[in-house]
RNA sequence: GCCCAGGUGGCGGAACUGGUAUACGCGUACGUCUCAGAAGCGUAUGUCGAAAGACUUGCGAGUUCGAGUCUCGCCCUGGGCACCA
């Protein structure tokens, strides 16, 4: 009988589905796992290679999860708002709601036809208001907490899709969805405070994540110890400063070198600029100032990183020595980080030397190399000892950051204090296709959160959705959308008008998998301690710094709130490696893209996905091309020829050492997600049982250990061989444990993945011979097969008796022998 | 520039705690089956060499009886950060 995948795998899927073997009882008493995978974005019409590439061997986890007894969940969902999908829409001439209806339902069927055990009655759909409702709802949480604010402030630009950016959102300068070169403007936008959480999310106590990923968000965070310093103003009749006391506070990390200041300098953006500027500088600052807000941030960080500035005419003194220092200002200063300004020590900071040569500022050295010599002509900016520094000089630099911080805040012109390079998360986006944000304007009450009971705040359909250059946002054009009733006091009042970043969409979505149908609450609290952390997260790296940070940041702020149990959601976490096309990136824009349907529809998705899984490590990835899939299809082919024939009354030794094996390496394999090495084992077990046969016993336990790989080509195996079984030929009866099957279904159909893992038996594993490599001096001169347990001296007695190896010994003196135990000896004699 | 990860046959890749380098698969060659081909089945396959043997895990050194694995220096590739004071 030949196996015909497609039609053998469209008879599974039907029934799995008839008989609902992937529907999830969340109520059941088994231990839970909650495997999941990033849902995808439906931007374009199908799913590509690199989503089989992610979801095939997450299934085959949760496959495997499910046979260890565990009550798995395997939620599929889509996350569908945002600018991509809108784009698409648009490039499309359709509405987004229609153009993501039909996109969600092609990579349904796809994913479907893949065969995953995806229970599809808790899916999420993320822009439908039965969910977006709860963003909102997410969003008032953070509102009432005070951890969302609306705040002018020059925020990131993209002219090309006519929106702001998160800081994440940036890479190079430039928009990571369009490259376009994102620009600053000033605009009134919602944050959420997540640099309040900046200091908990460094923690990563108890998360089974890549070290890589928890590296990133900890540079992404940034953390730096440092002091801030009080540097007060000169007064000069020339300029705005009376004597007030107004002062210049800089951070620094190096309060070691404060005696090398020779200056100071303030980011472009700073308040104190036009004050601090004398009459005759004004203009020229100003001109400055206005220069650097024209450039976008490439345009700013380049240029050779030629460094730029003006002299404002105004002095600051240093606090720690009294000297006066002039004021700078300069865009290698940004106003976004520390204070926004600096105090710039030329002699011991790259940067401020730069700067110093430039504009022929005086360079000042105050730390010297504890050994050898300051390098001519570069700024020395390691610890060493203190010179020129007054009472402080012969200190070491880590002594004199401590003293001179104890003198400053005595004099409380100083104070240790942290610094982080995280922004606050701008969230407000002047696009149609996301989720309204829930606040409303009333000149009478001011700015208020819709209620709770008023969600959702729907997006209407009947908008002119498209950018028309004029960075307003589409639903400003809606009478209907804007025009409502102050929540307070019920007079006339107006609608926010942007819409959420997506990403605060997927910032809680694993949440509501678990009671996805409620329409009352976001989901219920007791299957969430029941059913969260999740257990297993599986997506791409390229989230590291934001999906991962905020759906972190988010579970804290639930936390705190009181909504859930557990602070951090992700318990383990594996990135899969990106499938390439010819070594860049599968893109629409390079028409590199590689659909998987046409090797399903060739070989089936059990020998596509075994494919994918086989190429090499997940975590990997790789370029692709189709060359070696022949070599799966023939071990599909070969398995189930195995199956059906080449039967054998008794196993061999040999067969059952290599089936024990190729168990215990499956599941080993399996759970460190090398599945080309698990796929691998079970190669070596088909090409022995080809030549000894192999039992029904075996097959069984063959078949069950192929099942998460190949779920179909497995379910066929196993309902034959259990055919075989009732009529005789020679095996057990059907009498496999029926775990967690419906009780309606329990005798009708057993499925294979409702049997146990097997179990290897150590008994099998050990051999009674073994080779004992024989090396002189380190280099291999032969093999022999040897009684396992014998003695060195046995071993080597056994050695000199082979003629091959005595030949290189011969009549050289022996030095010693080095042995090691069932394994090897090595000779050593003098050359 | 800084920080991570990696570099193994013609190709994708294996290799436990330092102990047989190249498992498994692709490709290639030969054989078998066949009227013939495809598919299948079987054998071989790191390089040089007729062989004995020598050499071989990016390059160079080191530690060790023994190094793909450990240490130091360098080169290359991929990823991240990038004026964060």
């Amino acid at each position: 009988m030949r196996y015909e995948p497609r039609k053998t795998e469209q008879k599974w899927q039907k029934i799995w589905e008839e008989n609902c073997l992937y529907e999830t009882d969340l109520n059941d008493e088994r231990e839970k796992f909650y495997c999941l995978v990033m849902f995808p974005y439906p931007s374009g019409d199908k799913l590509h290679i690199g989503h089989w590439y992610n979801f095939a061997p997450t299934d085959s986890f949760a496959r495997y999860m499910r046979m260890k007894g565990m009550n798995v969940l395997e939620p599929m969902g889509f996350d569908s708002f945002g600018l991509p999908a809108e784009n698409y829409a648009i490039s499309h001439g359709m509405h987004p709601k229609k153009s993501i209806a039909h996109n969600v339902a092609t990579m349904e069927r796809q994913l479907k036809e893949m065969g995953s055990m995806y229970d599809w009655s808790k899916e999420v759909i993320t822009c439908v208001p039965e969910y977006y409702k709860w963003t909102q709802w997410m969003f008032l949480q953070l509102y009432k907490k005070g951890l969302a604010y609306r705040k002018n402030a020059p925020v990131n630009w993209c002219p090309s899709c006519q929106t702001v950016l998160a800081n994440e959102q940036v890479q190079d300068g430039t928009c990571d969805r369009c490259h376009s070169a994102v620009t600053k403007k000033d605009l009134t936008q919602w944050f959420f405070n997540i640099k309040k959480y900046a200091e908990r999310l460094l923690n990563f106590d108890g998360m089974d994540w890549p070290e890589k990923t928890k590296l990133m968000q900890e540079y992404w965070i940034g953390k730096s110890d440092g002091a801030e310093i009080d540097f007060e103003l000169v007064p000069d009749k020339d300029n705005e400063i009376r004597g007030t006391g107004e002062k210049i506070t800089v951070f620094t990390t190096r309060i070691d070198t404060l005696f090398g200041c020779t200056y100071a300098v303030l980011a472009p953006e700073h308040e104190l600029v036009a004050k601090i500027s004398t009459k005759k500088r004004l203009q020229e600052v100003n001109e400055y100032v206005a220069s650097t807000r024209r450039k976008n941030d490439i345009e700013r960080s380049s240029e050779e990183r030629e460094k730029t500035g003006v002299f404002t005419g105004g002095y600051v003194i240093n606090p720690v020595n009294g000297e006066k220092v002039p004021v700078w200002v300069a865009d290698y200063v940004l106003a976004s980080y520390g204070t926004g300004a600096v105090m710039a020590v030329p002699a011991h900071d790259t940067r401020d030397y730069a700067f110093a040569k430039k504009y022929k500022l005086p360079i000042r050295s105050v730390i010297k190399p504890r050994v050898g010599m300051v390098k001519e002509g570069e700024a020395f900016v390691e610890y060493g000892l203190l010179e020129n520094s007054g009472d402080f000089s012969d200190l070491t630099s880590e002594e004199a950051r401590v003293e001179i911080t104890k003198k400053l805040e005595g004099e409380g012109k100083g104070r240790t204090t942290i610094s982080y390079k995280l922004r606050d998360w701008l969230i407000s986006r002047q696009r149609y296709w996301g989720a309204p944000i829930p606040i409303v304007y009333c000149k009478k009450c001011g700015e208020a959160a819709v209620s709770e009971k008023d969600l959702p705040v729907v997006l209407p359909d009947e908008v002119d959705f498209e950018p028309k250059g004029d960075g307003k946002s589409p639903l400003a054009s809606s009478e209907e959308f804007v025009n409502t009733k102050c929540p307070k006091c019920k007079g006339p009042a107006t609608r926010e008008v942007d819409t959420m970043d997506t990403f605060m969409c997927s910032s809680w979505y694993f949440l509501r998998y678990i009671d996805s149908k409620n329409g009352e609450k976001p989901f219920d609290k007791n299957m969430a301690k029941k059913w969260l952390p999740v257990d297993m997260y599986v997506g791409g790296p390229e989230h590291a710094c934001m999906h991962l940070l905020y759906a972190r940041f988010l579970t804290k702020v639930l936390y705190d709130a009181k909504i859930i149990h557990f602070d951090e959601p992700f318990t383990r976490l594996v990135h899969q490696g990106m499938i390439t096309k010819d070594g860049s990136k599968m893109s629409k824009s390079k028409g590199n893209v590689v659909s998987p349907d046409s090797f399903v529809e060739k070989y089936g998705s059990d020998v596509f996905r075994m494919y994918l899984m086989f190429m090499g490590p997940f975590t990997d990835g790789g370029d692709w091309n189709d060359r070696g899939i022949t070599g799966i299809a023939r071990f599909a082919d070969r398995v189930w020829t195995l199956m059906l024939d080449k039967h054998a009354e008794k196993d061999t030794e040999a067969l059952l050492r290599e089936l024990h094996g190729a168990i215990k390496k499956v599941g080993e394999q399996i759970e460190v997600f090398h599945f080309n090495t698990a796929i691998s084992a079970m190669m070596e077990l088909t090409n022995l049982a080809y030549k000894d046969g192999m039992s029904l016993k075996s097959k069984k336990l063959f078949a069950q250990i192929l099942a998460p790989f190949a779920p179909h080509l497995a379910e066929e195996i196993w309902q034959e061989l259990n055919k075989d079984a009732q009529q005789g030929l020679g095996g057990n009866p059907v009498a496999e444990p029926r775990l967690g099957l419906k009780e309606e279904f329990a005798g009708t159909f057993n499925s294979i993945f409702n049997t146990e893992w097997p179990k290897y038996n150590k008994k099998y594993l050990q051999a009674a011979t073994f080779e004992l490599v024989v090396q002189v001096n380190g280099k291999v001169r032969g093999r022999i097969q040897a009684e396992m347990g014998i003695s060195k001296e046995e071993a080597i007695e056994l050695a000199l008796t082979q003629p091959n190896i005595a030949v290189f010994i011969k009549d050289k003196k022996r030095l010693k022998e080095i042995f090691v135990p069932d394994r090897l000896l090595n000779i050593v004699v003098a050359v």
